[in-house]
DNA sequence: AGCGTTCAGTGAACGCCGTCAAGTCAGCGC
DNA sequence: GCGCTGACTTGACGGCGTTCACTGAACGCT
């Protein structure tokens, strides 16, 4: 866990590098050991062959920096949900399926990453207004909004909007129960889905379009 | 912050009762802070009026505390859904809703709590089987399905099992996105209730019955 | 009455942690 | 050659979970 050795410091004006350097090792080291309260500074700035004081002159403290990290697997996420969805282009109910195991898929091959993303143990917890994450909530969401307003052009808006709402909503809440209670008796993830994918997107939908209004 | 002075050290062959002490001091200290993780050995033992070391009398280690309190938080949330259940008593549909409001609202009001059933960073995580989570876990959600299945009684047991999974996860769902993302444009809690309640029990529910098959 | 044991609980210390104030030291403009 | 600036370090502080050796009162027993 000693500092890796082979660093020089950087040249006059490249100071900035450092930081992505600490990013870089912070989500490495994330990834490896899977619980962000695990990411101490002094093992990141060890891994980026620097003295831990060090990343204070990029990063305000240890919140900043988790943040930073967060946004960035936030996109890793989306990146992954991209790609599921391209891959049943044409066929938009698939689509939102291929989200849902894309989804699952990240939660349990990336758990540091997912966990980063829903990670709300801040040691100082006062001010921090919005810091990006609620955007990249939102990137996730209205992607999963747009597939399921492809599912049915006759839904509005707004209503695919709630739709994504809930399936967002009950694909964290399966790895979260899961993660909570390992042995908790959820049915096979395939039949899940399906099951989930039905029910908001189905065909048959509609059952119950619009009970607010 | 330091130690409560009154205490008297317990008689001879009830030492166990420090630990129900400890639990109780555990789980308002738990209240307070909001967060497992804020919740530190030195403060718990300290409002026990209790030295640091002591608690390891009757506990291996922290984690194994804060596991018991799991346990209590878990039964806290199970009471407040029994009582809110039980104020719709005859009528099922509304009763699956209260369930889920009184979810929400327990999530609201007691978030130190709420957070500790979901708590997963453990110290030390390699054992660990199962510790009563699980059970505590299905206990709430057996209540779900079986109001899910009042709904419709042509519902097998399983499929209101599954019922009551989706229902569940979907509200911890909507839980841990407002946490984590608190600028996050949730639908009003009570039209969503209503939206999600009319999806998986709603009388012309049925759409996607069992696609499963 | 005296003794050994048991039991409830302590005190000091260890190695981690995040963070701060002050310091080092190379490279640049002059 | 000088002084400054920018990149980074050193050393310390208080708090954390946990360990180990310890204290002192209450008990059973002779």
């Amino acid at each position: 866990m000693s500092r890796s050795p082979a660093r020089r410091r950087n040249p006059r004006g490249e100071g900035d590098r450092l930081r992505v350097a600490l990013l870089d090792a912070a989500t490495e080291k994330l990834a490896e050991v899977q619980d962000v309260d695990a990411l101490s500074v002094r093992a990141v700035t060890a891994a980026a062959g620097v003295s831990p004081t060090s990343l204070y002159l990029h990063f305000a403290d240890k919140d900043e920096l988790v943040t930073a990290v967060k946004v960035r697997c936030f996109a890793a996420l989306d990146e992954r949900m991209a790609a599921a969805e391209a891959e049943h282009d044409g066929d938009p109910v698939a689509q939102v399926a291929a989200l849902g195991r894309a989804y699952l898929a990240f939660a349990r091959e990336q758990p540091g990453w997912y966990a980063a993303i829903f990670h709300t143990n801040f040691r100082k917890d006062l001010p921090r207004g919005d810091d990006g994450i609620a955007g990249a909530g939102l990137a996730v969401l209205l992607r999963v909004a747009a597939a399921a307003r492809r599912c049915d052009p006759v839904l509005g808006e707004e209503d695919a909007f709630v739709v994504g709402t809930f399936l967002w909503t009950t694909l964290h809440g399966r790895v979260a129960v899961t993660k909570a209670m390992p042995s908790f008796p959820f049915p096979d993830e395939e039949e899940w889905i399906a099951r989930l994918t039905a029910q908001w997107v189905g065909s048959s939908r509609g059952a119950a379009a619009d009970p607010t209004a």
